[in-house]
DNA sequence: GGCGGAAATGGTAGCGCTATCTTTTGTTGA
DNA sequence: TCAACAAAAGATAGCGCTACCATTTCCGCC
């Protein structure tokens, strides 16, 4: 055999991984034909369908997203924005986004915006660099600024667990003030005068509060005691705020916390001390987690749907990349109060 | 003005986004110097780097880290594979990895593999075809060829929460052996003598069971009870254990359990049942989750630092990306037992 | 004063894929 | 038999960026 005439300038750059033009060159087609027969197999005759299909197993091709991307300003991608992953509240709808989103082959991407503002700006930039088909918003986003970055990248943007007047595009949730109100009137319902809230110091929870105090005031009850606490919430925060409100209040008899963490908190501290519940206090929760109806005494708790909300996220931004028209864009997911032991 | 002799077929594709040629334009450089001064500003005069900067302020340009990606290799994205995200035992490590990736510039894929062994493939393809630069694994990857093919996809991978004797490249984790021989110790020491486990049905927890019972049984102790309930695990599920255990055999002085969600459920069913902890029940968890320390009895439990293993996981990845040396691949991160008032 | 060499800038050529258009092949009916 | 059209396959030209090489500029120094 001859040796190579020409020496040349080896100037392979690549990842060195099997290409498209490889698997084609393999079946023996065009690699149009070859990116043809995996993405549109109907465009494609059976004969060059198998020939292409053996070409990829035999080559173990995996094609590169990246480049597809660039090429139709479809990443696939999705970008999902928590405060933080740590707080069980939203894991229920990560959990079915990723799900329902890696059915139709896309893929999520987590950013964290934690508590402050400040960070915002760094994750945005994170975010829209990476070109996404959609970002969905759970939890606040700091900053109007911000707000006004991501409409202005043109992405579409699912807002959920809110129900906002005035939604950036589209939105999944439930209305916060709706929550408090139903609570109070179902405390009220049962008989308790004295209401109190454990909630932490975000803005939903407060917006929960203030509805829940309005209410309780319309109902003719006394004032509502109050205490606060950081976000995220803890069970910790839930066994301090009791003990404080029992200190100043011993006689509320009823208390609505903003997560069923900060509950759990409340009805430890309540056993701790010896405080029956819920013959001396009820505990109503927030979120309805899955150890809350397995407590003891078993929580009464606000039950979101929070994989339906993922679920629902997932429709609204495949259908957007899609092309298929979106119908309905504010979804309220409603919300409802699990009556258990402990009120 | 004349009208524009040529009329151009329009074929533009493009996002329609502002590039890097937009800004070098209004910067007056060429694109590679933009790209320069973006990237690697030492390379680039004072007086280009200020009126890039202005152009990109001006034109709100944001890189697109696809074509970046596709050109360099290096696309900056991580992927993170967990069993499930509901489960809170990786929401430290998973906090951990977003936020030091995140400081670095890179963004964390969230894939889920199931409790199944079905999808792993799917979810290689999904990943693999993001050309991430790193893949942090979090619990089992199933099958032995989804192993290899991650081994042929040449990505960096760094197993956590585990101590395997054959890691596919980087590890950081501890030995689940080691846990389960000296809760046994622990326990055997504070004059605990019939032993239970509850333990999720997953690997990692079935070996430390099985440690758990050797030592048990290597200490002289009689056989060791034990529940498997299935994963992931759930408060109702340790609930139902417990009581099966004390149907069984009423005699036992001490549970341990694989995750601490079981043992609020041990707990919370020992509470429900008028069995006193720590006097007649002594109870383990594994994880320390942030509630553990507030329950009521404070839970004794396996410490496990979460977010250590996330920023180490990190930093494995990012400096393989960057192309600095790995010098000690696997790092056991150890452990430790939290004794509180639960035992 | 001019030369070596570093520093700063630019040009070219892709990365791997798909949108768009063009060509070829196959099918049908008048 | 061949125009008329649909179906299948291919050619071309980028998507927006960076690796690599080439060029220019600016010093310091013998």
């Amino acid at each position: 055999m001859a040796a190579d005439p020409v020496a040349p300038r080896k100037l392979r750059r690549g990842s060195g991984a099997v290409t498209l033009h490889d698997v084609a060159k393999l079946a023996g087609v065009a690699p149009i034909t070859a990116s043809r027969a995996l993405n549109t197999p109907a465009q494609v005759s059976a004969e060059v369908l198998k020939k292409v299909s053996d070409a990829v197993a035999r080559t173990g091709y995996v094609p590169n997203r990246l480049a597809g991307g660039l090429a139709s300003t479809r990443s696939r991608l999705v970008a999902a924005v928590v405060p933080t992953i740590a707080g069980p509240m939203f894991l229920e709808t990560l959990q079915s986004l990723t799900e329902a989103l890696a059915e139709q082959g896309y893929q999520l991407m987590l950013g964290q915006a934690g508590y402050a503002a400040d960070r915002d700006d760094a994750l945005l930039d994170a975010i829209i660099g990476r070109r996404p088909d959609g970002i969905v918003l759970t939890g606040i986003l700091h900053s109007d600024q911000g707000r006004r970055r991501l409409l202005a990248s043109g992405i579409p943007v699912v807002e959920t667990w809110d129900l906002t007047p005035t939604p950036i595009d589209m939105l999944v949730g439930f209305s916060h003030v709706e929550v408090g109100r139903a609570v109070a009137a179902f405390l009220h319902a049962k008989g308790r005068r004295q209401l109190a809230v454990v909630a932490g110091d975000d803005e939903r929870a407060g917006r929960r509060l203030q509805a829940f105090q309005a209410a309780a005031l319309a109902l003719g009850l006394p004032a509502v005691q109050q205490v606060v606490v950081p976000a995220p919430t803890s069970l910790k925060s839930g066994r301090r705020a009791l003990a404080e409100l029992l200190r100043a209040t011993p006689a509320i008899d009823a208390v609505f916390c903003s997560s069923d963490l900060l509950a759990l908190g409340v009805l430890t501290e309540a056993q701790a001390c010896g405080v029956d519940v819920p013959g001396r206090l009820a505990v109503v929760g927030f979120g309805d987690l899955e150890f809350a109806a397995d407590l003891h005494p078993a929580l009464t708790t606000v039950h979101i749907n929070g994989a339906a909300i993922g679920r629902q996220a997932a429709r609204f931004i495949i259908d957007t990349a899609e092309g298929r028209p979106v119908g309905q864009r504010v979804v309220d997911i409603g919300f409802s109060i699990v009556d258990r032991q402990s009120t």
